[in-house]
DNA sequence: GCTGACATGATTGTTAACAATTTTGCATGC
DNA sequence: GCATGCAAAATTGTTAACAATCATGTCAGC
C-alpha cells in the first residue's frame, strides 16, 4: 500500500515512482510519518531502537537521529533514558493546534486574496477539481491527503516559504490529532467548505476570507470528538468501563 | 561572559545561576547558540565535529544530535559527507523571515490587545522598564536580549504556544540576520517602538496594534543592510576590492 | 605555465561493542 | 494477599574503531 506522505509528496511533484529514490534516511522517516498518521502505531506506542533498527536494516544510529526529527515535529516523544513514544496529543494540545493554525492560516488567506491572480486562481480550482474527483470516486484516503494539500498550496501561494514550512508541519499535526479523535463516522465534506474558501479568496476582500478560514479551521475541530479521546492500547479501564478483576472467583 | 541565550532564559525563570544545570545536550546546544548569535562563529564557518567534541569533552554522536536540532532551527547548514556550516541566511530568506514574523506577529498582537487586562499591561510595563534601564544603562548586549524577549511575551500573553515556540526560532534566526546585517552603527532605538506598540495595544483595537506591529518589524527589517552583506572570512575580493593578482611581479 | 589524474590526509558516515539505566519477574517478609 | 527489595533482562546512552567520502597537494603530460 503507498503510503499517505509519499502520495502527498507525488501529488506535488507529479511523479510518484520517483519518490522511491528518496534517501534512505528520508524514506525511513516518512515511513514512520505513515505510520504514525495511519494509526499503524497508535498514539503512546513504545518505539524500541533495535527493533526498527532492524526492521529498516538500518542501525540504531539512524533510528536516533529519525527520532530527533519525529520529536521536533512533536509526533513522538522522547524521554530521556526511556525511550521514544507516538505522542498522544492532548485536547488541549489540540485546540492550540487549531487555534495556531488559524492565526497562521488568516494571514495566509488575507495574503492570497489580495494578490489573486487569474492563473493563482486556476490552479485552485485545479486542485479542487482533484479533490472532487476523490471524493466523488469514494476514495476516502485520496481525500484526506488532497484536503491537507489544499492548504499547503494556499501557504505556498502566500509566497512565504518559512510559513510554508511551518505550515506543513502544523498539518501534520492536525493529522495525528484528526486519527486520534476523529468521529466515529469520519465525515470529509470538507470539500465543499474549500469551495466557499475559495469564493472567499475570489471577492479579494482579506477580511472575509480570513473569516471564512477561521470557519473552515473551527468546523473541522468541532467535527472531532475532543470530549473523549479514542482510548489506546492500554487504556483497559475505559474500554470495558470497569476496572479489571479477578475472571474466576 | 554569560551567554546571550542562558541570560535570556535566566530573564524568564528569575534564577540565571540554576541556569548551569542544564542537561550536557542542552548546553552543548546553547554554547553553540550564543556563539552563532554572538558571531564568534561566523556565518559560513566549518564546524568540525570532532574539534567540537574534543571542545565540549563529549563524543562525536552528541555533537551530531545537536547539529540536527540546530540545522532543523536554520541556524547552521547540514551538508551530506561535507558537513555543518553556520548559516548565512541570504536577503531573500532575511525578507521572508520578516515577512513570516509580520503574518504570525499581527496575529498574536491582535489577540492580546482584544484580551488585554491589567495584570498583564502591568507585565509588559514591566518589561519595558528592564528595556529603558539597560538601555540607559549603555548595556547593548542586555538591550538586545530584551528586545527579543518582548516579543516572546506578546506571544506568551497570546496564550498559543504552538504559536510561542515557533515564533522563539524565528527569533533566534532573526537575531543571526541582525548579526549578520547590522548597519556598522547599531541602533537599538526599538525600545521607543516598543512603546508605541505597548499603546497600541492598550488601545483595544486589533487594527491599530496589528498595524503598529508591522510598522515595528518594517522598521528593524529596514535599519538592517541588506544591500550587502558584511563579508565573510571567505569572501577575499570584496575585502580587498579587487581580484588577487602575484604579489611581485 | 596550465590542466587533469593520482595519492594522501582529513572528515564524515556507519557499525559494533560496552556502560548505564530502567523495566520486569520473583522471592521474601509482613 | 500485598508491599518491599533484589536480581535478571531489556533498552537506552556512550564510546571507539572502521569504512566511505571529500578536500588537498603533487606530479606527469600537454
Amino acid at each position: 500500500m503507498e503510503s499517505i506522505v509519499t502520495m502527498a509528496k507525488a501529488e506535488q511533484t507529479g511523479s510518484y515512482k520517483g519518490s522511491e529514490k528518496l534517501r534512505p534516511e528520508e524514506m525511513i522517516y516518512h515511513e514512520m510519518l505513515d505510520a504514525i498518521l495511519d494509526r499503524r502505531l497508535e498514539p503512546g506506542m513504545k518505539l524500541v531502537e533495535e527493533d526498527l533498527a532492524k526492521t529498516f536494516g538500518v542501525s540504531r544510529a539512524r533510528i536516533r537521529a529519525t527520532f530527533l526529527q519525529l520529536a521536533h515535529d512533536k509526533l513522538i516523544n522522547l524521554v530521556p533514558n526511556r525511550g521514544a513514544f507516538v505522542s498522544e496529543p492532548t485536547i488541549d494540545e489540540a485546540i492550540e493546534v487549531f487555534s495556531a493554525r488559524r492565526m497562521i492560516e488568516d494571514g495566509v488567506v488575507r495574503k492570497v486574496a489580495t494578490n489573486m491572480t487569474d492563473e493563482r486562481a486556476a490552479q485552485i480550482k485545479t486542485h479542487l477539481d482533484r479533490e472532487h474527483d476523490a471524493h466523488h470516486r469514494g476514495d476516502h484516503r485520496a481525500a484526506i491527503i488532497l484536503s491537507g494539500e489544499f492548504h499547503l498550496l494556499l501557504a505556498r501561494l502566500s509566497g512565504n516559504l518559512v510559513i510554508e514550512e511551518f505550515l506543513e508541519r502544523l498539518i501534520l499535526r492536525t493529522s495525528l490529532i484528526i486519527a486520534m479523535y476523529e468521529s466515529p463516522q469520519p465525515v470529509d465534506c470538507s470539500h465543499t467548505e474549500h469551495d466557499q474558501l475559495l469564493n472567499a479568496l475570489l471577492s479579494g476582500d482579506g477580511d472575509v476570507a480570513a473569516a471564512e478560514m477561521s470557519r473552515h479551521l473551527d468546523a473541522i475541530r468541532d467535527r472531532l470528538q475532543l470530549q473523549r479521546p479514542k482510548p489506546g492500547k492500554t487504556d483497559f479501564a475505559s474500554i470495558f468501563g470497569r476496572m479489571p478483576t479477578s475472571e474466576a472467583s
